[in-house]
This record gives C-alpha cells, structure tokens and sequence, in this order.
DNA sequence: AGGTGTGAACACTTTCACAGCA
DNA sequence: TGCTGTGAAAGTGTTCACACCT
C-alpha cells in the first residue's frame, strides 16, 4: 500500500509500462464507458473529442480528459484524439483483447444465462470451463463445454490456464468455491453471490449483486418528491 | 437541485419522513448491505454493535454509525442497536416491504434468467408482467405470468399499477423501451442493457452492466504487480 | 468497560479556469 | 479558433477522536 511513495513520476512511455498512481473506480468505470464509445460510435475513423465522449457517457469532458491523462497525453490539441488509436490505447491499459481464460462456478440459472452472453465473450473472455456440483449435470456440455465436478477444479484450471473465475453458486456456498478455486491459482473473481467473500492479497475480486441495485432503486423511488435529479 | 437549502434539521421523528439531506450512493449500497447481515447473522434477537456489521460487510464501525445517524440516532450507548428494530427501519428507509410491482421488458436469455432470480421476489419486488417483441414468445406464460406485446405496455402497467421497469433488452432497442416505459407511468428502471439511458427528471435509473465489471477486474489484474491490495 | 453520535481533520474526486499548442 | 493537459479550488466521502450515555 506504500509503496511508490515517490514516483519516478511523467512516464511517457507505453501505456502498457505499470502506471503507478492509484487508479480509482469511477475512473475505471468510466474508461470502460469510454471505450464501448468509442468501438460504437466513433466506429469509422477521425478524431473525437473529450467532449463527445462526455456527451455519450454522461460525465463532463474535463472528467474525460483528467481520466486519460492519467496514463500520458495523446490528444491532439485543437482535435481532439485519433479515434482508433485511443480504442487501441484504452484496450492496453485494461489488459483487454489477451483473450482472457475463464471458469464458469455453478451452472444453475445465472450461471447458465452468463455462459450463454454473448457480450462476455465478445470482449475476450472465455468461458473455457464450467463447474457445479450437482451430479445430474456433472459430465453434460454446455455449448461444447463440458462441466466438471469440483474435484476436478484445481486440475481443470491448470489443464487450461484459467487466470479468471465467475462465482454463481449459492450464496453460502460462495467462499469455500473461492477458496478452491485462488487454490488453485485464479488471480481474479467477480462474484455474483451476495456476500463479502475474502482473498488473499494479489488476489482480485469485483462483485455485482443485483438485489442491492433494486434497493438502491427502491430508495431513490421512496424519496423521489424530496429529490428530483435524475442520474445514469 | 437547490431545493431545502436551510434544513428544518434534528427531525427525530419517523424514518419515513423525507429526511432532506443527500444520501451519497455508497451509504446507500452499505444500507443494503447492513440489511442483509442484519436478516442472515443477527437472525434472532438481541442488539448488535457497528463493529459487528462493520466486519460483516467489509467496511469501519465510524461508517456504519455515520451511515445510520443519518436517519437518526437510534442506538443504545453501551449495546448497540437492536437488531429487529434497526432491520425494520432500514426497510422503511429503503422502502422495501412494500411490494413494488415490476415490469420486465425482454424474456431473453438475461431476461428469464432475472425472472426466475428467486432472490427479488424474495425481497418484495414481484415481475407482475412481461413484455416481448417476438411474437414466438407473446402469449405464453412465464411460471404464470404471461408475455405481452409492446402495444400492450402501457395498459399493463396501468391495470397491475406498476412501478418499475427492468430493461433486459438488446442495447439498441433500450432507449425506445425506456421513453415507453416511463410514458406509461413507472418511476424507476433498473438497466441491463450496456447504454447510457435518458430519462426525464423524478423518474430513478440503475444500471447494472456486468461487462463492465469484468473489465475493471481485467484492469485490476492487468496491473496486479503494482497494487497487491484486495477489496471487496 | 463498552458502544453510540458527531464535529473536525483528512483523503479523495470532480470541477474550474486557463496556459499552451495546432 | 478549438481543444488538450493540468494546477488550483471546490466539493464529497471517510476516518479520527472524544464527549457522552448505560
């Protein structure tokens, strides 16, 4: 947590080289947004400026050009940024397009809607192999893939190099399915069961839990007349 | 915007009452959160510390009691909250329990997948109707409930009185479905669907876009090396 | 002792505003 | 003129530390 104190500061090299400022959330967030932009809109060619890119995300376009300059300048001043090379750069700097290995945990109903979206796929993660426990499903394929008994986990994510793991098990069964699967040597999860699960250190967790997301629509309806501002 | 800028203040009177200050989104996530430790681990009775639901969902005791005052101090000095009491008003805070009638629009693979989630039925939010745009699909039932056309929106709204809309959409047709939507009368929206969506003012939104949280944990991963701290 | 409620300090994010370049 | 890059200001959210109650 302390380390880099002092920076060796104004790197302007490959955006690949590890920027060493903390990064935060909203800014990873946002450069996501940013990029799915970029692939959809300003799909051609030319430049696109910090302002179209505010426009289509919902943010200000000094928030985008603060974001971006995080990892070096590459605007063109008076342009805007080169559309291709900006998607190429983005890409870069959220490890995208290395075709991402991944184990799908639980095959029940999120889990078999996750396997089947496309759009996971589409940005380069694969769903390279399923696991779940109960035995009337063990064996069966998936879209080609077949599904393995836990047991064969730490063996099933060796054999295929699978660096990310998707939690859809039950909630109470969702940190010992952690447990095997950082075992085995996942570096990254995104958990969809509703409970704070712990990893060790180096070990990266995002979690997405839906009921959450309802309540917090529910709050903003309950206080709708106290607050009229509407938000992405 | 600059509604209630001298606050009648100290309002020690129910949690219903609109309490005017803002309420930032992570408190708002946190409630949630406290709500779940409060119904799964404090499931008896008895009084339960901050530093419990602290521990519980990942964050300090100075939060919890921050996140709580809010809405008044309701704690005994020297024990703690008392855990039923302090579930009941999060409820009435978050406005749930009141069982919120939805509308889910788009029973494809996303779609079915959420309808059948037992967990929002199970916090009161009950998919009282369907809308598809596939005529294959008009007019079966989903467990029950049966799927309308789009022509049919907003007479099923205002016949079940619903209040919110779940986007589960293609991106491109998410808007469209959205300004229907919200002409027909619901309040609030909860988007699947990976687009920044426009809503007039006093009508909430959610989004939840799981693409993007895989690649934040790409992000964190790809740069694993320079910060070894996990988080939740 | 043990735990709440809260002002004040601190840390982090966003917005402003403008110099600098094409 | 148009738009980037960025310090400085403003705004928000989190942590500290302690008075106060049981």
């Amino acid at each position: 947590m302390t380390l880099f104190t002092s920076i060796p500061d104004d790197m302007y090299t490959s955006s690949l080289a590890a920027v060493s400022r903390k990064v935060s959330d909203s800014t990873v967030r946002r450069l996501s947004h940013y990029l799915r932009v970029l692939e959809l809109h300003g799909a051609g060619q030319g430049t696109v400026s910090s302002r179209h890119l505010a426009e289509h995300t919902g943010t200000t376009a000094a928030q985008v050009r603060k974001d971006l300059s995080i990892f070096g300048s590459f605007g063109k001043r008076g342009q805007g940024y080169e559309a291709t090379e900006l998607a190429g750069r983005l890409r870069r700097i959220m490890g995208l397009g290395l075709g991402w290995r991944v184990v799908l945990l639980g095959a029940g109903r999120i889990g078999s809607a996750l396997f089947e979206y496309t759009d996971f796929r589409a940005r380069g993660f694969d769903i390279v192999a399923v696991v779940d426990t109960d035995p009337e499903k063990v064996g069966r394929r998936l879209n080609g893939v077949e599904i393995f008994p836990p047991e064969r986990l730490s063996e099933t994510v060796r054999e295929h190099d699978i660096q990310l793991a998707i939690i859809a098990v039950p909630a109470n069964a969702a940190q010992e399915m952690v447990d095997a699967v950082v075992a085995a040597g996942v570096r990254g999860i995104l958990n969809f069961a509703p409970r704070k699960i712990r990893v060790p250190a180096g070990v990266a967790v995002q979690s997405v839990n839906m009921v959450m997301d309802l309540e917090a629509l529910s709050f903003k309806l309950s206080r709708a007349d106290a607050d009229p501002g509407p938000a992405e």
